[in-house]
DNA sequence: CGGTTCCTTGAGGATGATCAACGAGGGTGG
DNA sequence: CCACCCTCGTTGATCATCCTCAAGGAACCG
């Protein structure tokens, strides 16, 4: 959880809710509020001239999302979207840098989440470029595999969002997941990953 | 310039000299110190197993480096050398932590550092994956010339250095150079690149 | 000058993308 | 309950792009 909804009340945020599909905002848009999710999931992503899709990333329930342009004054680098019907609590600009400024405890809070997207950013560029299918398709499960247990974990994710993860074709995806499978390095279990 | 000298050198900061080449901190190691460079320049990079060289990004006089990991008790993503000969001033992590406490103006002007760094990495992500060599040298060249001036520029680095931000081979960097040249999209006068 | 680093070009090859077609599963409405 | 649809997964064949390898040239520096 990022900011406390009493809070966010106090400061009359603004609670909306998205149909799926609908867009949050937009590449290239002004950042004029700060997005905090209460129910669901949105989804960060750009498409490039042929169409084809990369995804930032998926942010749940309690996340914040689309705060570095808040600070900068710099427009959104990629487009959010409501990947289900999703309820986000929305404060101004101004509103939200108040709080900060109000709040030293926040204020670190948002420094840590910061440098936290920063680190798997930077892990996520360079398991990306300059990487074989393989071993982009098992940097991403180990980066959303949290924990380390041995223990085998079931990989929620489509093989078309795994290749929108990794910049890869879907076909190129299941050829890979076959490969690895016979390699030991996951299962599949009636059409599902394993990690 | 991120902290000032007088206070850093007030909380027992010590200035090493780093010859060219010299390594400030290693891919998998533990963060113990804040850096920021006093003279000279430092290149953060990965290597992937058949040598390829990613670059995260060169750091200049007067700008600290590898500061995520600070917060968040994380490894280093990367590898930091001394591009040239270097002076870096270095404080420990704990009394790093104690000034961002004591003053919240600095405390700020980090959390904008990051949120830069992270809209910085977004772009460069959406940049150079699924795109095609001259998308990924024309992004790469506007985002090092940080004026939105009409007139050209001298591009300072290499074409390996080029190749190594954007995930490219010497090779393809200098057919796609001659491309953008033939397109009028950049000059080039005596092998330097002017965008 | 001699050496080093950087740039350039060509030929050939490998990898992942593309295209096309089909199969499997799950949910919905008649 | 079955038929249909829609999404997701799978496979094979072909293609294009970028990488690789090899060789040599240009610029720069002590």
């Amino acid at each position: 959880m990022q900011i406390d909804l009493e809070l966010l009340y106090k400061w009359d945020a603004i609670v909306k809710v998205y149909k799926k599909g609908e867009i949050v905002f937009s590449e290239d848009m002004k950042a004029n509020f700060y997005f905090q999710i209460m129910d669901g999931c949105v989804k960060m992503f750009n498409i490039n001239d042929t169409g084809k899709e990369f995804t930032q990333g998926y942010f749940f329930n309690g996340q914040s999302f689309g705060e570095p342009p808040l600070f900068i004054d710099e427009k959104y680098p990629a487009t959010a979207i409501a990947y289900l019907d999703t309820t986000i609590i929305k404060l101004s600009k101004e509103k939200f840098l108040k709080i900060l400024d109000e709040h030293p405890s926040i204020q670190k809070h948002f420094l840590n989440l910061l440098a936290r997207r920063i680190h798997s950013k930077a892990m996520t560029s360079k398991d990306i470029i300059n990487q074989n299918p393989s071993f982009r398709i098992l940097a991403f499960l180990k980066a959303h595999k949290k924990t380390d247990d041995a223990e085998r974990m079931l990989i929620p994710y489509t093989r078309q969002e795994i290749a929108n993860f990794t910049g890869l074709r879907v076909e190129t995806v299941i050829r890979a997941l076959t490969k690895l499978k016979a390699e030991k390095k996951i299962e599949i279990k009636n059409h599902k990953v394993y990690y």
